[in-house]
RNA sequence: GCCGGAGUGGCGAAAUUGGUAUACGCACUAGACUCAAAAUCUAGCGAGGUCACACUCAUGUCGGUUCGAGUCCGACCUCCGGCACCA
C-alpha cells in the first residue's frame, strides 16, 4: 500500500489479480443458492459510453453484494454483434462487417476490463459467431415445425434511409427506432413469428412478474398488446351474397349506424365493385390512398384529414333491418380488426368527424344517465338532438331509439346484444389485439441466415438439423439497393434440395437481431455447448434471471420478444417456467449539458456533449467514476453528468484510503487480532463509533435489497465522517479503540467493495487480509441490533403538533417519566401555562406531543 | 385523447412508510495553511426575523382527515415518458 491513493496503479493490480485467480468465475453448485445478475448485452458500436458504464456499475454493485452474502453469482457479458451499423460500415467504407465488428468487440472488451466489471469472461458470447447463430437457426426451425414461423406476402414497415424492413415494435410512432427516418409501407414476402398466438399469455403471465417489474414497463406492454373485447357483426350487402364483417366494442350503439366504412385494401371492394356505376370513382380513391404510402403523422402533428367515397353498395343493419350506405375511407385500417367498421357518428369521435365532413346523418342512441333521478335525462326540447351535437358522446349510458333494447344500460346491452347476434348467426363475441405477428425477415447480410431452402419440386424445405449452421459467406457485394446482399452470392444461394437432391435456392433473408437477443441469457449458462442451445439442467439451475438491468428503450421490443421466446422454449420443453426475468430495473439516461444551452440531453456525439469513459477513468480512476455514477442519483432517474461530482467521489475515496493508511500498521498486525473486549472497556466515543458502524450496516443492507445505491453511498460517507471524528491516534489507542476502529474500517471497506472494488481490495489487503476479498472468506458484515441501539435519545416535544423543545431520555425511559419531563420543561411550560392539557401523545423513542386547549 | 410516473434548498437528492423536513454530496461564503494559487483543513449555508435567541413561514396549488401530513383522501395545476384514426 502506498501512502497516497494512486487509482491507476491499484486498478491495474487488481484487474490482473482477478483474472489470474478467476475471482468471478462460477459453476453450477447445487449446494449454493444461485443469483443471476444480468445486464442487457451491448451492441459493439466501437466505444463504451456512459450509459454502459452506468448499466454495468449497477449490475456489478449488486453482483458483489450478492457474492458477499454467500450467493453463487452468475454475472456474464456478451455482444449483440449482428446488425445494421456493421453493414453500413461495409457499404460506406468497404470494410468487412466481421472485421469491423470484431475490432469493436476487442476494443470494448478492453474498456470493460478497465472499468473492472466482475464478469465471468469465460462465458462471453457473440451473436455473429456460427456457434451462436446456429442455435438461432435451430430455434427458428423448431418454430417452423410448430407452425409458429410462416411466410406471407405482406405490407411491411420500410425504412427508406437504412433500406430495410422494420418490425412494428421497431417502427413505433411511424419512425425508424434506429435512425428516426419516417417509415413507409412496402409489399414483400416475409417470415413472421406468431407472437399473437401468445398474446393472451403475455398479458396473463404479467401477474407473475408484477412485483418485480416497473409499473410503466408492464403498462407499455399491456398497451402494446392492446387487448380489446368486442364482437364481430356481419352486415349483409344488399343484392349480393356478400357480407361485410365489422369489429366493434360498442354493439350497444348499433341502432346509430349510418354507414359501413371499409379500408381501402378491403377485399370486398375488389369483389363487388366490378358492377358498380361508381367503379371509377372508388378505384381512384383506392389508388390515391394506397399510393400515398401512408406516411404516419408525427405524434405532435395533427392527424390527416379523413377522406372517403360512397361505394354505392347498400348494407343491411342486422338489428334494425335498416339500409345503410357502404363507404371506403382512409381512416379505417386494414391491419386492425376486420378492416371494416360500423360508423356511429353520435358515439365515436372519428365517425362523427367523418359524418360531418360528408353530411351523413347523425342519430343519437345513447343518453347520459342522470344520477339524481336514476333515469334518463329527458329533455323534450332536445328530443332529437342529432343536429345539435358538437361532439360524439362516447361514454356508456342508457340506450334510446334502439327498438326493444331501448332503456337498457350499455354494459348490459353489450352482453345481451352480442349473445343475441351469436344466436341469430350474424355475429359473435370476440377479442382482438393490437399486437401483430413479429416480422423477422431482413434483407440484410449481417444477420443469421433464415435456414430455409426453396425447391422447385418440394417447395419450402427447412434445412436439416445436421446441416446447421447455415453459414454466412465471408463476403458479399454491398450495393445498398435493398435486396439482401446474400442474393448476389451464388455459392450461398445455389444449393441442393435436402429432400429430392435437385437444384434449389436458399432463402437470402437474415433474421432480425432481436431474435439473437431473445434467448442469449440462457446461452450464458452453457456457452460452449455444441449439441444444444444450452443444457436444460444447467439453465434450470441459473434461470430465470434474478435481476435484469437495462434501458427503458427496450420496454416493448426486446422485453416483449424475450417473454414470448421463453414461453415458446417452455412449450418445446427447454425450460419449465413462464417468465424469464423475475426482477427488472430500468436505469435512467445519462445526460450532459449541451454547451451554450440550459438543456440536459442524452450524451451523444452529434450534440457534442458526450463524455468518454476512458478519459474519466484516466483522470479519476474507474472506482471514482463508478462511485459517482451510483451516488449521484437513484438508478431509475436521469443522471446529470457533473465532473465536480466525480471530484467529490475521489475526495471521499482519498479520505477513506488515508484512514486505512493511518491505521494499517496497527490493524494489519496479526498479533493485534484479539477477541472482542468486554463492553465496559469501550469508551463513550468508541461505543458511539460502533453504534454508527452497526446502524450503517443495517441501513445499507436494506438499501441493497431495493437497489438504492445512492443512499448506500451516503451512509458510507456518514460512517467515514464519524470515523474521521474519532480522534484517537493509532499509537496511543487502547485495545478496545483498536477493536472499534477495526470493526468500522473493515465494514466500511467490505461495503465499499460493490462500488469501488479495486480500492476496496487494496484496503482489505492493507488491513491484513490475504488472497483478495472473495477468496478470504469475507462475508457481508452483520448488523448487531444491540450495538446499533442509541444510548441516549433526544426526544422532540411538540405542543399541538408544533416542535417546541427537546428532552433527553434513554430508549427505555418509561412513558410516565417522559410525560413528566416534557410537562416540566421550561420552554414547554411557557406554551402550556394557563391552558388545559387535554392529552399527551407519546410515541416510544420518537416523540411527545402535548395537546392543549 | 387514453395510460403510466413525478413535483422537496442554488443543484443532484434524503426522510426508518403518519412522528425532529432538507441526511449525503455538489456549488457557494468566510477563516486557517501558502509569497501566491491549487490541494487540504475548520466553520457557515431553506426564506423572513434577531446582535444572538425567540418566533413566523416553507415539501406544485386549494381543501379535507388526524394530536400530528412531504407521506393518507378529494379537486386542480405543471412537467416527463409511452401509445394514438385500434373501431
Amino acid at each position: 500500500m502506498d501512502e497516497k491513493y494512486f487509482p491507476e496503479k491499484i486498478e491495474e493490480k487488481w484487474q490482473e489479480r482477478w483474472a489470474e485467480t478467476g475471482a468471478f468465475e462460477v459453476e453450477r453448485d447445487d449446494e449454493r443458492e444461485p443469483f443471476y445478475c444480468l445486464e442487457m448485452l451491448p451492441y459493439p458500436s466501437g466505444f463504451l459510453h456512459m450509459g454502459h458504464v452506468r448499466n454495468y456499475s449497477i449490475g456489478d454493485a449488486l453482483s458483489w453484494y450478492k457474492r458477499l452474502r454467500g450467493f453463487n453469482v452468475l454475472h456474464p457479458i456478451g455482444w449483440d454483434s449482428f446488425g445494421q451499423p456493421a453493414e453500413q460500415a461495409a457499404i460506406k467504407r468497404g470494410i468487412n462487417p466481421r472485421d469491423w465488428t470484431e475490432d469493436n468487440i476487442n476494443h470494448m472488451r478492453g474498456q470493460l476490463k478497465r472499468v473492472g466489471v466482475s464478469y465471468d469472461w469465460r462465458r462471453e458470447i457473440a451473436a455473429h459467431t456460427p456457434e451462436y447463430y446456429k442455435w438461432d437457426q435451430w430455434l427458428f426451425l423448431k418454430m417452423y415445425e410448430r407452425g409458429l414461423a410462416y411466410r406471407r406476402m405482406s405490407q411491411v414497415n420500410w425504412c427508406p434511409k437504412e433500406e430495410t424492413v422494420l418490425s412494428n415494435e421497431q417502427s413505433s410512432g411511424g419512425v425508424c427506432w434506429r435512425c428516426g427516418a419516417s417509415v413507409v409501407k412496402k409489399d414483400i414476402e416475409q417470415w413472421f413469428l406468431r407472437i399473437t398466438d401468445y398474446a393472451e399469455q403475455l398479458l396473463e403471465d404479467m401477474k407473475e412478474i408484477e412485483a418485480g417489474w416497473p409499473e410503466r414497463v408492464l403498462t407499455m406492454q399491456r398497451n402494446w398488446i392492446g387487448r380489446s373485447r368486442g364482437a364481430y357483426i356481419d352486415f349483409a350487402i344488399k343484392d349480393t351474397q356478400a357480407k361485410a364483417r365489422v369489429f366493434t366494442t360498442r354493439i350497444d350503439t348499433i341502432y346509430g349506424v349510418n354507414a359501413i366504412v371499409l379500408a381501402a385494401e378491403h377485399p370486398l371492394l375488389e369483389e363487388l365493385m366490378e358492377e358498380s356505376p361508381l367503379k371509377d370513382q372508388v378505384r381512384n380513391f383506392i389508388k390515391r390512398t394506397r399510393h400515398e404510402q401512408r406516411r404516419y403523422p408525427n405524434a405532435i402533428e395533427d392527424s390527416e384529414e379523413k377522406e372517403g367515397v360512397n361505394t354505392g353498395l347498400i348494407a343491411i343493419n342486422p338489428f334494425s333491418g335498416e339500409f345503410i350506405p357502404v363507404w371506403v375511407a382512409n381512416y379505417v385500417l386494414m391491419e386492425y380488426g376486420t378492416g371494416a367498421v360500423m360508423s356511429v357518428p353520435a358515439h365515436d369521435e372519428r365517425d362523427f368527424e367523418f359524418a360531418q365532413k360528408y353530411s351523413l346523418p347523425i342519430r343519437r342512441v345513447i343518453e347520459r344517465i342522470s344520477h339524481e333521478q336514476e333515469s334518463i335525462e329527458h329533455d323534450p326540447t332536445r328530443a332529437d338532438q342529432s343536429a345539435t351535437m358538437e361532439h360524439a358522446f362516447t361514454d356508456y349510458g342508457i340506450l334510446v331509439n334502439s327498438g326493444d333494447w331501448s332503456g337498457k344500460l350499455s354494459e348490459d346491452a353489450i352482453a345481451e346484444m352480442s349473445r343475441y347476434a351469436q344466436e341469430k348467426g350474424f355475429g359473435e363475441e370476440t377479442v382482438t389485439y393490437r399486437l401483430r405477428d413479429w416480422g423477422v425477415s431482413r434483407q440484410r447480410f449481417w444477420g443469421a441466415p433464415v435456414p430455409i431452402i426453396y425447391c422447385g419440386k418440394c417447395g419450402v424445405v427447412p434445412v436439416p438439423e445436421k446441416d446447421l449452421p447455415v453459414r454466412l459467406p465471408d463476403r458479399a457485394e454491398f450495393t445498398g439497393t435493398g435486396e439482401s446482399p446474400l442474393a448476389g452470392v451464388a455459392e450461398f444461394v445455389n444449393t441442393t434440395c435436402p429432400q429430392c437432391g435437385g437444384a434449389a435456392r436458399r432463402e437470402t433473408d437474415t433474421m432480425d437481431t432481436f431474435v439473437d437477443s431473445s434467448w442469449y441469457f440462457f446461452r450464458y449458462c452453457d456457452p460452449h455447448n455444441s449439441d444444444a442451445p444450452f443444457d436444460k439442467e444447467k439453465a434450470a439451475y441459473w434461470t430465470p434471471v434474478s435481476q435484469y438491468i437495462g434501458g427503458i428503450d427496450h420496454a416493448v421490443m426486446h422485453l416483449l420478444y424475450t417473454r414470448f421466446w421463453t414461453k415458446f422454449m417452455r412449450d418445446i420443453g427447454l425450460v419449465s417456467f413462464n417468465e424469464p426475468v423475475r426482477r427488472l430495473m430500468t436505469q435512467g439516461m445519462v445526460t450532459n449539458q449541451v454547451e451554450g444551452t440550459n438543456e440536459w440531453k442524452r450524451m451523444s456525439k452529434s450534440l457534442g456533449n458526450g463524455v468518454d469513459p476512458d478519459d474519466m477513468i484516466a483522470a479519476y480512476g474507474a472506482d471514482a467514476v463508478r462511485l459517482f455514477v451510483l451516488f449521484a442519483a437513484p438508478p431509475e432517474n436521469e443522471l446529470r453528468w457533473a465532473e465536480t461530482g466525480i471530484e467529490g467521489a475521489v475526495r471521499f475515496l482519498r479520505r477513506v484510503y488515508g484512514m486505512v493508511w493511518r491505521w494499517h500498521e496497527r490493524l494489519s498486525d496479526a498479533l493485534q487480532k484479539q477477541s472482542e473486549p468486554g463492553a465496559e472497556e469501550f469508551s463513550t466515543e468508541a461505543r458511539a463509533l460502533r453504534r454508527k458502524t452497526h446502524q450503517t450496516i443495517a441501513r445499507i443492507t436494506e438499501d441493497f435489497e431495493e437497489l438504492h445505491f445512492n443512499t448506500s453511498v451516503a451512509a458510507l460517507m456518514e460512517l467515514s465522517n464519524t470515523l474521521g471524528d474519532f480522534r484517537v491516534e493509532p499509537q496511543t489507542a487502547s485495545a478496545a479503540d483498536v477493536y472499534a476502529v477495526r470493526e468500522a474500517l473493515e465494514s466500511l471497506v467490505l461495503m465499499l467493495a460493490p462500488f469501488t472494488p479495486h480500492v476496496a481490495e487494496e484496503m482489505w489487503e492493507a488491513l491484513g487480509h490475504e488472497g483478495g476479498i472473495l477468496n478470504s472468506n469475507a462475508r457481508w458484515p452483520q448488523a448487531d441490533e444491540e450495538l446499533a441501539r442509541k444510548e441516549e435519545l433526544e426526544i422532540p416535544v411538540q405542543v399541538n403538533g408544533k416542535l417546541r423543545s427537546r428532552i433527553r431520555a434513554t430508549p427505555d425511559t418509561p412513558e410516565d417519566e417522559l410525560r413528566a419531563t416534557a410537562l416540566a420543561d421550561e420552554k414547554i411550560q411557557s406554551f402550556t401555562n394557563g391552558r388545559e392539557v387535554v392529552k399527551v401523545i407519546i410515541v416510544p423513542q420518537r416523540l411527545v406531543n402535548i395537546v392543549v386547549r
